[in-house]
DNA sequence: GGAGCAGTTGGTGCA
DNA sequence: CTGCACCAACTGCTC
């Protein structure tokens, strides 16, 4: 009887430190003296289909080499799996006499039913599987249960609710070196099969490497570690945090970027949470929804109306989804998407995030109310697929949640209140320095233009080489009369949902009917 | 059941 | 520079 070994499955979680499902293999493997290998699996034929862009994929190439670097340290290594899941598994449950399979928990949709299946062919094959949630602070079940078997649909909803639950769970240490009993025999026939075990090149992907922007924020658990301690010194800072207070267009980011990092599971929710709360604990400091952890409670509360809300990501058939008539102008929706709507402030916004994979939260917001609600009335599905492809932070829950958010199809509906493109950035960037950092053309507008080059007379516009209308587009739509035309749109909108609710609510209910044919009869 | 209040982050104009 | 009323008026939750 050959060895077997006890496997760990990573997909996020791309770390070593606060990750229970892999201390569990591990320790199965110690325990029983088997083998433990650690894998991660890519399927080249759906990555082609994937919405990721070149820059997503270089996060995750580099997120892959540390984590294997991270494991060699450890006396083990990854191994990098090409093929489907539901073809990869049965091979090699067979081929490494696999008795025990762990993963952390994943709620996203798609996982949920991958990992059905994968069970389903892990008992076939007589393999114990273990589960265990570490991507967010709280099981979003118990969440769920302990608010009456629904998600809770405010913020202050959801914090009354976990107030009730125990603490989040305190972050695991990495495991230490393993023993060299864990580590299996590789011999050439294995390394020259199919499955290779090299981590992927960015060209693996399918990546141009010309598409590719400045690497701002590289990938991976101790770039993510490296980026906490950075984090961590600024004390006073993470004690006065107040979101609305950052400033959406700053030159260097103003808020802490460990998003991406978050994303990818490179950091543990839970060890970010107590080394927040070990700083703000004895000292006077801002509290959720505006403060550091209250931005982490967010993500939570995302988390779990989205793995409870059957098509979180559409509208249509998203009960808590207000059902808009939105109008899928391409024009306006590539204008937006290239950086070319005409409105400085917004095209510095979205030319940042293709070129670097992240933007401020509230630069977010503006780019968001713009092309829906605001100004353009294009649907926020479209708005959240560039999202998905240009963030490198770009998570299934917090970016549907975030366009519901915005667009105010749900959560929010003060849908009177609209960004201007104009007004909105001149807060925290009076001189437009961010503007000229990332649309060039306009780099010699001064002050009173920068956010309206439109408004610039002809004669300015030669005298610095950039005409309006040429060089840099004339705005798409006039924001001033276009946004009050939205917002009786989406006034009518809300009527109609009203009314609509309202039927439903008249309509008998199934025992009334029942009630109801008794009596004729 | 209805009134009152709060809601992570709007804009404008005025004191 | 800051605070405030006003704009027109949403929903969800609490009492």
């Amino acid at each position: 009887m050959t060895t077997r070994t006890a496997v760990h499955w990573f997909r996020k979680g791309l770390r070593l430190h606060d990750n229970p499902a892999l201390l569990e293999a591990i320790k199965h493997a110690e325990e029983n003296k088997c083998f433990f290998r650690a894998i991660f699996i890519i399927d080249p034929n759906i990555i082609k289909f994937m919405k990721v862009g070149s820059n997503r994929w270089r996060f995750l190439a580099q997120s892959l080499v540390q984590l294997n670097e991270n494991l060699i340290a450890i006396n083990s290594r990854l191994y990098v799996v090409r093929g489907s899941p539901y073809t990869v598994f049965p091979d090699l449950f067979k081929l490494w006499n696999v008795s025990v399979l762990t993963f952390e928990v994943d709620t996203e949709p798609y996982s949920v039913t991958r990992d059905e299946r994968v069970e389903k062919l892990a008992e076939k094959a007589g393999v114990k599987v273990i589960q265990k949630v570490s991507h967010t602070l709280y099981n979003v079940h118990t969440v769920v249960r302990m608010n009456g078997g629904s998600p809770p649909l405010t913020y202050q909803k959801f914090l009354s609710v976990i107030q009730l639950l125990s603490n989040p769970r305190q972050p695991l240490k990495a495991p230490d070196k393993l023993n060299d009993y864990t580590k299996p025999h590789i011999d050439s026939n294995e390394l020259a099969s199919k499955f290779c075990y090299d981590c992927p090149t960015i060209e693996d992907f399918g990546v141009e490497v010309t598409e590719l922007g400045p690497c701002l924020f590289p990938g991976g658990e101790t770039e993510a570690l490296q980026r906490l301690d950075a984090t961590l010194v600024r004390k006073q800072w993470i004690c006065k945090f107040e979101k609305p207070n950052t400033s959406p267009n700053s030159l260097e980011p103003s808020t802490t970027v460990l998003s991406p990092y978050l994303k990818f599971g490179c950091l543990s929710p839970n060890l970010f949470y107590y080394k927040l709360k070990g700083i703000i604990d004895n000292n006077v400091h801002t509290k959720p929804p505006v403060s550091l952890i209250g931005q982490l409670l967010w993500r939570e509360f995302y988390y779990v109306v989205a793995a409870m809300t059957p098509n979180f990501n559409k509208m249509e058939g998203n009960s808590i989804c207000c059902q808009i008539p939105w109008v899928n102008n391409l024009t306006y929706l590539s204008a937006w998407k290239e950086g070319r709507t005409g409105y400085p402030f917004i095209d510095a916004i979205m030319r940042q995030l293709k070129q670097e994979g992240w933007i401020h939260h509230l630069a977010r917001h503006a780019v968001a109310c713009f092309l829906t609600r605001g100004d353009l009335w294009v649907s926020w599905e479209l708005g959240q697929e560039v999202f998905e492809e240009y963030l490198l932070d770009a998570d299934w829950a917090l970016n549907a949640g975030n366009w519901l958010w915005l667009s105010a199809s749900a959560f929010f509906h003060q849908f009177f209140r609209v960004y201007s493109p104009v007004a909105f950035g001149k807060k925290t960037d009076k001189n437009g320095l961010y503007i000229k950092k990332y649309v060039p053309e306009l780099v010699r507008f001064p002050p009173e233009y920068i956010y309206e080059p439109w408004k610039a007379p002809v004669s300015f516009q030669k005298s610095v080489n950039c005409i309006i209308g040429k060089d840099y587009p004339n705005r798409i739509v006039v924001h001033e009369d276009v946004y009050k035309e939205n917002i009786a749109k989406m006034s009518l909108a809300y009527k109609n949902k009203r009314a609509v609710h309202e039927v439903s609510l008249k309509r008998p209910s199934t025992s009334e009917l029942h009630a109801k044919n008794k009596k004729a009869k």
